[in-house]
DNA sequence: TTGTAGGCGTTATCAC
DNA sequence: GTGATAACGCCTACAA
């Protein structure tokens, strides 16, 4: 398709009688261009049905009105819930979101990036990969959304997973449980490994507790498995789990062993989920404040762009949603 | 953040001590560039850290390397899917792309469109929202994915909607259900109405079945309060649904009912989803070809860019996939 | 094979 | 308030 020439400031200058700068002044809305003459000018481009073309006033300022995201991938739903609202808050400030998927690879990764800078986004929101080298543009503001890595001070933003996991526990143990699980897809990737530290700690400090770690595969169907060759030799009063991935593994497992929830055993998952809230029984979970993960990730970039609170980094709380698959301990 | 001027083309140019023109060549890998000046230059451009200009070179060019996509709801898993095919592909094909969110309003399409179009984009695709007016830029090419609108014949790639409810009857009517209903959230959205009106008409084709169209609203929790309702007062022997919502809703009502699958009822649900797989019993739903879909729609993109094949129409077939909550139906 | 120069569509800086 | 004119960084005839 041989894209006929696009109209252009220039047409529309001819076309109004007016020279380019003015006409320029006058579709930027600039103060210095007349009443009557920024009328014509604005006249003459509906007539000719112009476009702006932004990337020729992106070379020109060289200050994009585009950001880049990198999101490991983009089937989870999770992450699909930041990028939705990241996009969202961007296309509210009149910012395009250029989307790139790292598929968890890193060599990939860095590639992306480069994409990136080589469009000049005016900066980037990363959910960094685990093999993520670290480097980047100083010159271009990166913000590490959901993952902090023990590295270099970037400004980033993510969950308070140790005060979320403690959250949990409190909420069990108020509810009479001693005996709980923490069942976790793998302590090597960072996110999860916070929640099985913060949940060993949190243990620690309550009285008669009996709390243990269960560390499974990295799909449901394997945390299923082998969540039920351990329920076979012992069981607890309530499993907390560390990733949706898990929650739904140790769903199956309970509905294989027919626990009932939560007469058997209380359930609390991790990350919200659209049909956690319609199955029977709903389950509870621990849930991350998305939108404000967002928000803050939108705000240390723009902090960022304006060069204060360079590697700042925040640390959002969670929240337990109480359904119906948690309840008081059974007595036994 | 004032950022510092990047690296130019002209810098590596200095710095190796060829002429702009050269330079351009040799980093554009274009044949007539000697192999050692070739090499110079890209020494060069490495020492250097030349990272190219895409916004500038795309003007010049004015074939962008970047393609547009409206999807209606980024928190929807079917678009996800949609979208993370369809960025893969691209990516896969040295493409980017601007992804923008539409929430199912037209009048924010229109604006959206625009967007992509100042942006210069060099494609669109677009799951369009009810009200979307038609009304596009004919000198970009448009792929219309998943809705098709009884419109001017734009170029798309859809479901066959009814020959998917047509396979889904088949398969249930062989399995000896006659009492059957279709759950389906609205009949004035497009692709739910088509797969509606098949299922009127594969039933008519059918001998002694008894076929019921049960229209719902538009969320989980109106589906099962209203399906509840109707459950007490007749009872199918398969329920099939017209979509991830509906399906959701009716594994609530009928966990509610206290019916079992498959052997008091069965459930047949439309679109995949990955607990639908995990939880017990698993669910058995009618899929759509995501992959092929976004494979078709690069496809008929590429088309359209060689301007060839105008205004095709593809349609693609479901498949289903048998899970735990289909049976025969039981002999009362 | 290499260098030169014009232009893509804007914005911004000047004179006027 | 308005109009030339020079960039922005790159690509690409075309000339050398």
């Amino acid at each position: 398709m041989a894209r006929a020439r696009a109209v252009t400031i220039k047409d529309i200058a001819a076309a109004a009688g007016v020279s380019l700068g003015t006409a320029s002044n006058a579709l930027s809305d600039r103060p210095s261009v007349g009443a009557d003459l920024k009328e014509r000018v604005l006249e003459a481009a509906k007539q000719l049905g112009y476009r702006r073309n932004l990337v020729a006033a992106n070379l020109r300022r060289n200050t994009p009105r585009t950001f880049g995201l990198c999101i490991p991938a983009l089937d989870n739903p999770f992450f699909c819930d930041i990028m939705q609202n990241i996009v969202s808050i961007a296309e509210r400030n009149g910012f395009d979101v250029l989307v790139l998927e790292t598929r968890e690879d890193g060599r990939d990764e860095a590639a992306k990036l480069e994409t990136l800078y080589a469009n000049r986004v005016r900066g980037v929101f990363m959910v960094p990969t685990a093999t993520w080298s670290g480097s980047h543009d100083p010159e271009t503001p990166l913000i590490v959304v959901d993952r902090i890595r023990p590295t270099e001070g970037l400004p980033s933003v993510a969950l308070d997973n140790v005060g979320a996991v403690k959250l949990a526990v409190d909420y069990l143990y108020d509810l009479g449980h001693r005996d709980i699980w923490l069942v976790v897809n793998s302590r090597s990737i960072w996110n999860t490994n916070l929640r099985a530290e913060g949940f060993e700690a949190a243990a620690l400090g309550k009285d008669g507790i009996r709390a243990r770690v269960i560390e499974v595969g990295l799909t449901a169907r394997e945390t299923a498995d082998q969540l039920n060759a351990e329920l076979a030799l012992a069981r607890p009063t309530a499993i907390l789990t560390a990733s949706g991935i898990a929650t739904l593994g140790t769903l199956r497992a309970l509905q294989d062993a027919r626990l009932a929830m939560p007469d058997d055993i209380s359930l609390l998952g991790f990350d919200d989920a659209p049909w956690m809230d319609v199955l029977r029984p709903s389950i509870s979970v621990v849930a991350q404040p998305i939108e404000e993960i967002a928000a803050q990730a939108w705000a240390l970039m723009q902090a960022q762009i304006a060069s204060e609170g360079n590697g700042r980094h925040v640390e959002l709380d969670a929240r337990i949603i109480t359904r119906e698959s948690t309840g008081p301990a059974p007595t036994r």
